[in-house]
DNA sequence: AATTGTTTTATACGTTTGTTTAAAACAAAC
DNA sequence: GTTTGTTTTAAACAAACGTATAAAACAATT
């Protein structure tokens, strides 16, 4: 257990500083979103991140603590892009367009997962493996990451399209989530969809999923209810 | 290992004839629905199915067989009625409708996941599994029981949407499948979507899946390139 | 140089894991 | 009723798991 005087994790703030307890984190995330959170060991970890098993208790207490960590770590920088892309749009004295709206949300979250530097390009499959593990704990630290960013997109979505019922955009929300988050997983699965489409479709390219994806949600939004 | 002569498993066809091997198979499947592979041990499933441990070696081999199994005896039978939709709107003479299509995938699938008898209600999570443990063999049966979905449907697109590009086509059949896998889980998923819009809502029902997805899906479909 | 607080290490504990073995129980055929 | 083939069982295997312990190494302060 560690120490409970002055805890070393909370005061660092900055994760690719390589202290260990950084290494840590960073070899966690990119273990488990290769593997999945129960599919790699602490030892793995440890080993991966030049550390000895002890540390990881010594840090971040039990593996929990650390998968919740991990979840946190890379979403939470991910949700202040797509809120700083959203009042950019919304700031304005117009009333955003649906484009608008749905560009803040897709673009960071594409370009993070195939352009990002460190942890963020793991965002789709650490996205989806917290959905995957079905326990209270995740569900914790995942509504504490996302719950704000649906209300947001959601009252975003209200002033571009004013005749729109609420629930139609809960309804669409869920939809844009669900398009993007799975078009960003071809990548990590050997290429399904560009390889079915025999090429046609280049799921490693930023701008054509956002082309694409935008095109899609767009038109989606703006459909009769 | 089972005995080469004449395997059980093989030679049975409905699962819910309750032999030992279709207990455990439909106990492995809600158990892994409910908490994931990696997180069911052999010893728990075989407790559940009233079996032997042993009894899992002696009909499906190793634990990596049973999970095979339970992911196309899960999928198999919808893709089933999926492509019978299809046909059905296909077959006349007139070319089928953008709507014609997405309702032959979209209504079999909600109502698979909300309303299916015995292991079809697990779609929805033992896919989303499929998905999430990255791992060779898992590849294989995805494949094996999806592939053939993609290009049907694509191809049916094709028919109801002569003027869209083929990579379009892929791209939004991909939305699609997206948008409809992610609104299922959230009935297991304790209702977040329904919680956030404050009851707005119903992620119970079938038809108002069905409803907001086919209206969703349908104007991407039809949006300009 | 000694002291204090923090970090890292080697080692071990008790469980649980997937799988195997060989014997027992059962069923069918003659 | 004995034989033959199949199914089920109890017991055990080695390996891997998460975590704890206590000593060592290190760093900072006086």
């Amino acid at each position: 257990m560690p120490k409970l005087s002055s805890p070393p994790t909370a005061s660092r703030r900055d994760p690719s500083e390589t202290g260990t307890d950084g290494r840590i984190l960073e070899s966690a995330i990119a273990l488990f979103a290769a593997r999945g959170f129960g599919e790699v060991s602490v030892r793995e970890i440890a080993e991966h991140a030049n550390a000895n098993p002890a540390a990881i208790s010594y840090y971040f207490g039990a593996k929990e603590q650390l998968i919740k960590q991990a979840i946190r770590a890379v979403i939470a920088p991910l949700n202040v892009k797509r809120l700083a892309a959203l009042e950019k749009v919304t700031a304005a004295s117009q009333p955003p367009t649906v484009e608008d709206v749905v560009r803040a949300m897709v673009e960071p979250t594409v370009h993070a997962s195939l352009n990002g530097a460190g942890t963020e390009k793991h965002y789709a499959r650490i996205m989806l493996l917290g959905f995957a593990l079905r326990q209270p704990f995740v569900d914790e630290v995942m509504a504490e990451q996302t719950d704000i960013i649906v209300v947001s997109f959601v009252e975003a979505l209200a002033k571009a399209l004013p005749n729109a019922s609420r629930a139609s955009l809960f309804w669409r929300y869920d939809f844009m989530h669900g398009a993007t988050q799975h078009i960003l997983l071809d990548q990590t699965r050997g290429h399904r969809l560009r390889r079915l489409s025999a090429g046609l479709t280049d799921t490693d390219s930023a701008e054509a999923i956002i082309r694409e994806l935008i095109a899609f949600i767009t038109a989606g939004m703006k459909a009769a209810a």
